[in-house]
DNA sequence: GGAACTGCTAGTCAAGTTGTCCAGGAGATG
DNA sequence: CATCTCCTGGACAACTTGACTAGCAGTTCC
């Protein structure tokens, strides 16, 4: 169920460089391409590695704001707000969380005052009994996965 | 700087079947082999997509449980925070947000009782006032970025 | 109108990669 | 010792990639 520091490295290497291909990876950690294709396949058979799918950035594509919002929720409507809030394209993540019928959304809006917008829409519905955005400034640490494989490989 | 149609189907194309490669989308989408890989090549260097690193599922490496923990600091510890989250790979993701000197934290843990652990490891730092955290229970809508490229494409 | 641009098509080419086999060796397990 | 599992190193045909070509259509600008 876990990985080793082969798998570890495999999936270090083709974070950095997705396009190097099954064979440049071998080549580089010093294996067979069977095996690398092997290790590849039962990573990907197991779900560790979802898929190879584009990574879109949301600012490169006219959104450069992004917020979060925690919303609470009137008891017995959570499945009316989540598919509520699947139909709004700005949100690109909901989590239901621990508390009294809450959540958290990412959002994301073209600028500040199009956020306005954003939220007017998503607060826009019944079930929501008050919701507070943070605005994010910064992002120092943007979404990684490595530090967590590796710690992973080492276990 | 924006993106077309013919921009969005390729993304969703790569988005839903990322192996299929620039020939497969291309005869898909019934162009040239030349226009999607030119398409595709502006799209990168336009920053649009950023690249195809491997997406890594924490749940499947042995981390299901996640939470956001929202942390407020110290005047002037910013960078200190910043550069001490780093170093934890629990930490997947870090934004500063506005309010108080505010930050908020993407966590994942082995259990919930590991949760503890990573907690205390974040927290565990001088120039961090308060801390509160939210676990996640469920992902009603899993971090997405079709919608938004569809909304962008007819823009 | 005509020239210059830009973007798409449809084709070529060599070089490289992929998927899928195989037989054999090394290390662990019972 | 026999069996398993995993890795190696090699093979093969089929395919994809990157780079290039010439030609065509629509715009923009004088």
């Amino acid at each position: 169920m876990g990985i080793d520091r082969l798998d570890g490295r495999l999936i270090e290497l083709l974070a950095e460089e997705p396009r190097i291909g099954v064979l440049e990876a071998s080549r580089r950690l010093g294996v067979a391409r069977g095996t690398a294709q092997a290790r590849l396949d039962r990573l990907q058979a197991a779900g560790v590695i979802r898929g190879f799918g584009p990574q879109v950035d949301p600012a490169a594509l006219g959104y450069p704001v992004t917020a979060f919002a925690t919303l609470e929720i009137k008891q017995g409507q959570g499945a009316d707000v989540r598919s509520h809030l699947q139909t709004v394209p700005e949100v690109l993540e909901l989590h239901t969380t621990t508390g009294h019928g809450d959540m958290l959304c990412r959002l994301v809006a073209r600028s500040n005052a199009d956020l306005q917008r954003v939220i007017d829409r998503v607060v826009g519905f019944d079930g929501i009994v008050r919701a507070s955005t943070a605005i994010v400034m910064e992002n120092p640490v943007p979404l990684r996965i490595i530090p967590l494989v590796k710690q992973a490989a080492d276990d």
